[in-house]
DNA sequence: CTGAAAGCGCTAACAC
DNA sequence: GTGTTAGCGCTTTCAG
């Protein structure tokens, strides 16, 4: 077969033979230039660019990952969802992994499908990636899968288990804990609390630094309500939560949830922060420009995606080492104006601060 | 060179060789029923799925691509901001893409960086995609690039030249009008617009819908205000916008920064909506909870992005044919509470609508 | 510092 | 319906 050469359909696209030729080297030199390598005398390098420049040269990507067994190819598994916290985890994720030198494979999940984690992976796998990233995947119950590529959990345990796993959490307990002694140092007598969907191990991190906090002060922990990270389902609970006179602090796992139970709360005449105080959780900026402006915790989304991924990277790169330890990263409370100290009328018995 | 097999290392995967050995048939027979063709018999397909089973074959993409030089796969150039416009737009893309039978690869350009799209295509080129789609470009000036596959402009003009390419608008300048309208409708002499960063297509094109609005009611527009699509450059413009006593509408480019603006407003004692209306961009579901829930515009996202992909697929898979009709998605104005009449006393001379 | 030979694992085209 | 023969364009190993 005689590879055809400009004239009729779309002309061949020039392979590194074409440019060994042109610049008067072997192929093997071509690729030495094309990765990089060493040993290539300055002036052959420059020959082979030029050449490379005039043909419209590119390097063959699918005989290069064949040739090499190497796909220099990170997956990403995501949720198909577009909320702040979700979004921005997930652009530091992609740009973690664009500057560690991998290219980018993505599949996203549909929240409900159950076994969809496991087609993620799957197809993932198949595409061909040297390392996987699940980001904050929702509680699947058992995963069955055999994995040989290092997978990143991030904002999760390991939810399947692979030869070589690197968690990264973004220390959602923590933050959760943070925001409830907040609440409870402003001298709240307990803190209710609005919880993301307990199938994502997020929420239900979280969940657990509220109830650690409250267990610490010697506070037993009223009932949670449930919501589905909107705002419809924040103002849902919030309706529930204003017919109780007795609360006067929430917590709620999300932003938006947090801005819908202030919602609620309003409409029932209860003030915020002057009757009721509330924490949101993500620090989505717009926040800062509501009435109240949101008390919240904010999210290491890029410092957890960094150094996730650098644990990752170094998993591939460096199979036989063991992974460096992980730095926890800082917990930061964005203090607005959407929680003050109780109404004094409710104010409990005075006990001392810790 | 013999194959490792178990023993030490990591074992040498399966091959295709291996599973056609195993049933008893070719290799090209097994390549058959791993890619659906049909003149498979039904015991040699079930024969070669349950050897494949067995041994845990999964086809090697890279062999496939570099053998059939196709790479089902397509590109996708996207912004690294994680807004809500941007994300939703995204996910849409995603499950389209993905829908359509192709896998996905992704490069995140960072705004500013000029010359980010051109590199971001041609690592996309390199990297090996069947086609590309590009989201919501900036406008970085000439791009000079041979690009041979098609390329969807999603939310924007044909920013540089291929052989084939696809346009779909989420045809921002029809919602930019109807925003304007609603606005005139409810009475008020004019209305100023708080754009988003003018660089953008998207920006661009809902001014021309707010300006277009107006001047076919034979009114100027005033001049406009340039935010960052945040909610702090809609606060700084709205503090603008308060100091003038005679604007009573403004139409923001996002709801962020209707957001910013709203804030600013109340803050300088200009009631919304009593004093001042106020309508938005992208209709985020969270804003139908906070106080005025606010009237916005909301974006086909979804419907724009299965359009495009399917208008993509088509000049991947059909290069000889013309190109489908695009439909033009409806537009949807959501009214809530951030928008009134004007207040009496500044009401304009009465006018016959329409 | 550079080159020659030998595959990587699959699909294309055609034969049977 | 199924098998055979050639590559796809690169990197690897090993010589020099």
């Amino acid at each position: 077969m005689v590879r055809e050469v400009g004239q009729g359909g779309s002309p061949a696209l020039p392979r590194s033979a074409d440019v060994a030729q042109m610049a008067g080297v072997s192929r093997k030199t071509v690729s030495r230039v094309f990765n990089d390598e060493p040993y290539v005398s300055a002036d052959v390098r420059r020959r082979v660019l030029k050449a490379a420049e005039q043909l419209g040269y590119r390097l063959n990507n699918a005989a290069r990952v064949l040739a090499s067994g190497r796909t220099r190819s990170i997956g990403l598994v995501t949720l198909g969802i577009a909320g702040y916290g979700v979004a921005s985890l997930r652009v530091s994720i992609e740009r973690a992994i664009r500057d560690a030198g991998y290219t980018l494979r993505v599949v996203g999940t549909r929240e409900g499908d159950q076994g969809d984690i496991a087609s993620a992976v799957d197809s993932l796998l198949e595409q061909g990636v040297d390392g996987i990233v699940i980001s904050e995947p929702v509680d699947e119950g058992e995963i069955a899968l055999r994995v040989d590529v290092p997978v990143l959990f991030l904002g999760a345990p390991a939810v399947f288990a692979t030869s070589r796993t690197v968690t990264s959490g973004v220390g959602s307990e923590l933050l959760g804990r943070a925001a409830t002694e907040h609440l409870l140092d402003l001298g709240h007598a307990t803190v209710h609390h609005v919880a993301g969907p307990q199938r994502w191990y997020a929420a239900k991190d979280r969940l657990e630094g509220w109830r650690a906090a409250l267990k610490e002060r010697g506070k037993t922990a009223p009932p949670y309500i449930e919501g589905d990270w909107s705002a419809a389902s924040g103002y849902a609970a919030g309706r529930e939560l204003a017919s109780d006179p007795t609360v006067t602090a929430v917590f709620a796992s999300g932003d938006d949830m947090a801005i819908g139970v202030i919602h609620a709360l309003r409409e029932a005449g209860r003030r915020v922060p002057q009757d009721v105080s509330v924490v949101g959780f993500d620090d989505n900026p717009v926040y800062a420009f509501v009435a109240p402006p949101l008390t919240t915790v904010r999210q290491p989304f890029n410092a957890a995606a960094q150094e996730g991924v650098r644990l990752l990277v170094h998993a591939i790169e460096r199979p036989d080492e063991d992974l460096p330890a992980a730095s926890v990263p800082p917990v930061e409370l964005i203090v607005r104006s959407s929680t003050a100290p109780p109404p004094p009328r409710e104010q409990p018995t005075a006990r001392p601060t810790a």
